[in-house]
DNA sequence: ATTTTTATTGATTGAACGTTCAATTAAGGA
DNA sequence: TCCTTAATTGAACGTTCAATCAATAAAAAT
């Protein structure tokens, strides 16, 4: 069943099949077969696409992380540049690309706890952490000194963190999503009218 | 090699090898040879103790989460009963816990993303959550109303997870740990006095 | 219609791992 | 000294999994 030129559609299908099967049965029991029944295709061209499962793997991380970038983009855009508009865009971006897909967090925490043990996993999460906390202290540090800024994003990068956390390993992750993004904005706000 | 009466060294001895290797090469690479290298034993020991790798596994997570309960009740009694010092007594037992061995941090977030798909883990990582959430709440629950006391736990909570999370991700975990620990604290008590 | 090229399959291979259990070792008791 | 019993070993076994690659299928080119 060959149709030529479609080795990008392929590549997205595997992706979007692997995150499902990390979701459903997390990174561990997700094997090359898990991923390629629910892909409708064979186990081999894992390999053939991505050179091994590890690839494939780094790809669905990068595609989340693609994502989550773009989701910010697009809702810095739709506002004013204050400080305060800037921090609760950054906040929603977070929180809104798990609504999208009910097991995201459980997803994201599969990574991060693989990611202390592999360096190519590693190396995406800190590039990720690093633009989070930046762009945090550039929207505080223009209602304060740089070093209340560096606390106030330190800060309120933990509790978006936490919350995404106790989201994944809660029973009850939707309500638990919905009450971390506006305790994280109350919180974020009280710090710059203080 | 038999001397009567050793099980209960040996199974520490075990327990200690396990939660080793588990900060050293991770809960996915960690194997029965790993853990019994280390403890000087044989493989099979292990199924013999603990019925198997699983039954380690779990009696290591238990035995972390005793020494981090232990840990909050002797630093509750060094205090009087006021709401800040209890809140900083939970704040910082989170914290120390940690600084005893470098690497603990790792060792929970691993724990904390298989607990996501293996019930027993998952019944043991609630009952530790539930713990920091009532003693939080009921602390916080003497200066204000039950609501914001609840938002106050949850915040809290989050934070301390939150640099946890991070701590364990960082290149500099030590740093971090510092850091979260001061500003947790000053976090807690800014909710208190307004 | 035939050949070439591209895409895909899935059985096979070999390594890694957890578990089992018969054998072994030595302490304690008779 | 001999026997019993508790403690421990580690080779053997069965399973699981990622990777490989020769075979296959169909589109494109001739």
């Amino acid at each position: 069943m060959p149709i030529v030129g479609v080795e990008e559609i392929r590549k997205q299908q595997l992706i979007d099949a692997a995150l499902a099967s990390i979701a459903e049965l997390g990174l561990q029991k997700t094997t090359i077969m898990t991923i390629s029944q629910r892909a409708g295709m064979s186990s081999g061209i894992i390999s053939h696409y991505f050179g091994g499962k590890q690839g494939l793997i780094e790809a669905a991380l990068r595609h989340l992380l693609d994502k989550l970038g773009r989701a910010f983009l697009e809702k810095i855009q739709q506002t004013d540049g204050s400080p305060a508009a800037r921090i609760l865009c950054i906040i929603e971006a977070n929180f809104t690309e798990f609504q999208r897909s009910e097991l995201a967090a459980r997803t994201w925490l599969s990574f991060w706890a693989r990611s202390m043990h592999e360096p190519g996993l590693k190396r995406l999460q800190q590039i990720n952490n690093a633009r989070l906390c930046s762009n945090l202290r550039y929207a505080f540090a223009q209602s304060m000194s740089r070093d209340k800024a560096q606390d106030a994003a330190r800060q309120t990068a933990a509790m978006i963190d936490g919350f995404w956390l106790r989201s994944a390993l809660s029973s009850d992750p939707d309500e638990n999503f919905a009450a971390g993004e506006s305790l994280c904005k109350t919180f974020a706000l009280s710090l710059l009218t203080h």
